[in-house]
DNA sequence: TGACACACGTAC
DNA sequence: GACGTACGTGTGTCAA
């Protein structure tokens, strides 16, 4: 027997809309209903399992019913924007899944499911109305059921038959309609009759069956209810007319002329094709996972294995002389990419595709070429000058220079250009960004989703790593092409080509060179701390009389709060907060405290710091290789892993020691330069305030300025509290900074906070004004850009939840100022590269730290270097104000500073 | 045992 | 809820 699925498509829109709060493509298009949707119908896709399904929406605002009443749903809002936005979007996916779409101009989406329910009933159907409106309950019977997915989903039990109806509301189903006429319906601007509820309108429908048969007979009402009949009785007679008016608006009607009957809607597979690419576009990862796979259709033309020199050679040859672009895909297992084992090499274009094995760990493994004969056979594609793209250069060029080869052609990073496109993404792995960008649906990696012990690449077949590697390369020339579109149509052309991909080659050396420790200096710390430790731990344990883990937050705070019943000062979602705010102000009342605080800035220094970076010295050169990432901020920062070297410590005397253990190796020296106040210099820039351009050029000390502006003092007088003050002010104002956190930061009363950032603003106008603008920017144009035009979506600017709409303004104010600090920097890097190269200097770059240059010096070139670097960097860019450059050199990174 | 969330703390 | 951007460690919980 046939069985018919009837969807309420505008009921689930505008349920999912309000269900879900916010979500949205990094790109910012609002996707909160139409993913709620989609979810909702996939999910009564699969629950029923239907024969025949239709999914209903109303179709214009107006129907019969506004014709009887025009009070009918006139308290309907329009759907604000963002919610019409996604109309065509719930279309799109009801088109990719192969749903049928009904709508009818003229006609609601109720009345149309009730008629087709009807005729499929007649026809003996079994049908299921798909809704979360109590509205349908009138069309109950033995044969159709009414489904909720969301109730079911909240466990609240999704299914309504007949049972469910009498059960709810008190009446059978065929009664539903007389009881919603006393009732009315508040949704849709039905008027009830004022003081009946749901209890007596089910009372009196039980009673008398149908309102007519209770109108014409008003005077048994006092005997139907339980009391207030008398009462009751006049206020029915009153509303008569309201009742009967009430009747035409609430009956579905099962009778309306449409020109297709239930056989029309058998069910189809869905467009996988559609579906996979309209997911993707819509960024809904969950459910693109849940498709079952396609098959792919990259079609690297089976990729050519290459067993020996002479294929490599001739490999190679036919991909010179085509001259066009190669993609180039180094196969890694597991680790930085630096040391990763190197698995094999892919290289396609031309309509070639071919594998290089170099390093397949398993029994039967072909022999793979020698070193020599890899290197001198991949040399003329290396150094030749067609463009070679990768998907991270960075790894290609680490792969290439561990066989020995050095690049320096042209080519495009595809990842890099995705990451600029959506620097709020963190994953931008090579088959989604071709999927988004070229509908071209790569294989899976091989390795993918194997357990932990399985084999990874290397422990595979050349073959099935050939397959995949090569559809890999194969795809990144047209990727390129379409990614060079995409930053075009964006405007970040210039941003990549003349910053971020000219920094590839920089970051790829320096973390090659890495830093020299000192180990026998990090092993001794390490040891003296652990001593401390435990000697603190001891101490703890005896002024809590009894042991416990002094690094479990639960415990301490078991032991401070319960036991020694300190007040406590911060609440967290587990429970009191232990942070150091709190210790500090809980170590005026009690000594363990501050023994907690010593213990855990031991422990910290001594697990973050001291023994995990001896771990990580290469053994070949004694020196730490950090892994920089390009793109994994989102203001364009880098950032630094494996390990961090931009969070060593600095600020105290303990955490000094640290940086001394980072040396110059004998001869040399280490120098760092950093860039002094740059993102005050870049505020004062933005915001043109004349008294922050004024503070720069001449070379004032800019917190005192502050300090004596905002406190109306002469500069001479500014007290130290007062500059101390004025500094907190300066970094705080570029983060959106509240009177509430100035006053928690300096423990002030907030009302003197308060007091403080008006002072400022009205000496700062220009500031203001800047904080302004770059709200209201960010909100018109939905980004925010830097100076050299690198872009930030802000998808939440205009969040109604104002905790999110907050957070998002702040990010809008922080975002041009730090992000152009990172442009500036990374532009200052290829400068100091490049003139180090063009005075063939033996000096090398080390490491960033977001505003500082470090820099390995030899002695005899520290003097001209340190010129190099200064003008350099300050010559970075023209901003209103100078760029000051501060810089040190030392044995060790302290002394550097 | 591994994955994950949380709290915390380091840098700029 | 309250100041932006990162990464790493240890604890504690949950599921396999």
């Amino acid at each position: 027997m046939p069985t018919l699925t009837l969807i309420d498509g505008s009921g689930f829109i505008f349920r999912a809309y309000h269900a879900i709060p916010h979500l949205s493509t990094t790109k910012g298009i609002p996707t909160n209903a139409v993913y709620g949707f989609t979810n909702m119908l996939l999910k009564a896709l699969r629950e029923h399992a239907p024969t025949h399904v239709a999914l209903v929406f109303d179709a214009g605002r107006r129907s019969f019913r506004h014709d009887i009443d025009p009070e009918y749903k006139a308290n309907r809002p329009e759907a604000p924007d963002d919610l019409a936005s996604q109309f065509p979007l719930v279309r799109d996916v009801a088109r990719a899944l192969n749903v049928p779409v009904i709508e009818e101009p003229g006609f609601e989406a109720d009345d149309i499911i009730a008629t087709l329910a009807g005729r499929a009933r007649a026809a003996g159907w079994e049908v299921v109305v798909v809704t979360g409106d109590k509205d349908f309950a009138q069309l109950v019977d033995g044969g159709l059921s009414l489904y909720d997915p969301m109730a079911e989903a909240s466990g609240r039990g999704g299914w309504t038959g007949p049972a469910e109806v009498e059960k709810k509301m008190g009446v059978r189903p065929e009664q539903v309609v007389e009881y919603q006429s006393i009732l009315g319906d508040k949704i849709d601007n039905v008027p009830g009759i004022a003081g009946v509820g749901e209890v007596t309108a089910a009372a009196l429908i039980r009673h008398f069956g149908t309102t007519e048969a209770m109108l014409a007979r008003p005077g048994e009402i006092p005997a139907a209810v339980s009391r207030g009949g008398e009462k009751l009785r006049d206020k029915v007679v009153a509303n008569a007319e309201r009742i009967r008016t009430n009747r035409r608006l609430v009956a579905l009607r099962r009778d309306l002329d449409l020109p297709f009957a239930p056989e029309a809607f058998g069910r189809r597979p869905p467009d996988q094709e559609r579906a996979r690419a309209l997911f993707s576009e819509l960024e809904f990862s969950r459910l693109v996972k849940e498709l079952p796979p396609p098959p792919p259709t990259a079609r690297a033309e089976t990729p050519e294995t290459i067993d020996g020199r002479a294929a490599l050679d001739a490999a190679v040859a036919a991909l010179v002389q085509a001259g066009g672009p190669v993609g180039l895909l180094p196969v890694l297992g597991e680790g930085p990419p630096r040391t990763a084992p190197l698995v094999g090499l892919a290289f396609a274009g031309a309509g070639r595709a071919f594998y290089l094995p170099l390093g397949h760990r398993y029994l039967g493994a072909p022999a793979p070429l020698a070193p020599a004969d890899v290197r001198e056979g991949l040399r003329p594609l290396v150094e030749a000058a067609l463009p070679l793209h990768a998907h991270e250069l960075k790894a290609a060029a680490h792969a290439l220079a561990r066989l020995g080869l050095a690049r320096s052609g042209p080519g495009e990073d595809t990842e890099l250009m995705s990451r600029l496109l959506l620097p709020t993404r963190r994953e931008h792995a090579l088959v989604d960004v071709a999927r988004e960008r070229t509908s071209c649906e790569l294989p899976r990696n091989p390795a993918d989703g194997a357990k932990r012990g399985a084999p990874g690449l290397e422990g595979l077949e050349v073959e099935r790593v050939a397959a995949w590697a090569g559809a890999c390369a194969a795809s990144l020339p047209d990727l390129a092409a379409k990614l060079a579109e995409g930053l075009e149509a964006e405007r970040l052309s210039p941003l990549y080509r003349e910053v971020e991909r000219p920094l590839v080659p920089v970051l790829v050396e320096m973390e090659r060179t890495g830093i020299l420790v000192d180990r026998g200096a990090m092993e001794g710390m390490s040891a003296e701390f652990g001593r401390s430790m435990q000697d603190l731990e001891a101490r703890i344990h005896a002024a809590a009389g009894h042991p416990f883990n002094v690094a479990s937050t639960r415990e301490l705070a078991q032991v401070l709060f319960v036991e020694l019943e300190l007040p406590v000062v911060k609440r967290l979602k587990t429970g009191p907060s232990t942070d150091q705010d709190v210790l500090e102000k809980l170590a005026e009342q009690h000594a363990l405290p501050r023994l907690v605080l010593e213990h855990r800035s031991l422990s910290k220094l001594k697990g973050t710091y001291v023994d995990a970076l001896p771990q990580l010295v290469d053994p070949a050169d004694g020196r730490i290789h950090t892994t920089f990432h390009q793109a994994g901020a989102a203001t364009g920062r880098l950032s630094s892993s494996d390990p961090n070297l931009q969070n060593i410590p600095v600020r105290t005397e303990l955490s000094r020691r640290i940086r001394q253990a980072f040396v110059a190796p004998a001869g040399a020296r280490l120098l760092s330069a950093d860039y002094s106040q740059i993102e005050l210099r870049i505020l004062a820039h933005y915001s043109d305030d004349p008294g922050l351009l004024q503070a720069f050029r001449d070379r004032e000390d800019v917190h005192t300025r502050t300090a004596a502006e905002t406190f109306g003092v002469p500069p001479e007088q500014v007290t130290p509290d007062q500059r101390r003050i004025a500094k907190v002010l300066n970094f705080g104002i570029a983060y959106g900074l509240s009177a509430f956190g100035l006053s928690q930061r300096l423990d002030l009363p907030p009302s003197e906070a308060q007091g403080i950032i008006d002072r400022y603003f009205t000496r700062y106008a220009g500031v203001r004004r800047y904080i302004e603008w770059a709200v209201e920017e960010a909100r018109a144009k939905g980004e925010s850009r830097t100076l050299f035009g690198r872009a930030r979506t802000m998808p939440e600017i205009g969040a109604r939840n104002p905790a999110l709409r907050n957070a998002a303004e702040r990010t809008a104010i922080n975002t041009p100022i730090q992000g152009t600090a990172a442009d500036i920097v990374k532009i200052a890097m290829i400068r100091v590269h490049d003139a180090l190269a063009q005075e063939r200097r033996a000096a090398r770059l080390l490491l960033q730290v977001h505003d500082e240059l470090v820099l390995e010096v030899p002695e005899r070139e520290l003097a001209p270097v340190e010129a190099l670097v200064r003008r350099e960097m300050e010559g970075a860019a023209r901003l209103k104000v100078p760029l000051e450059v501060q810089v040190g050199h030392g044995q060790t990174w302290a002394e550097g500073h």
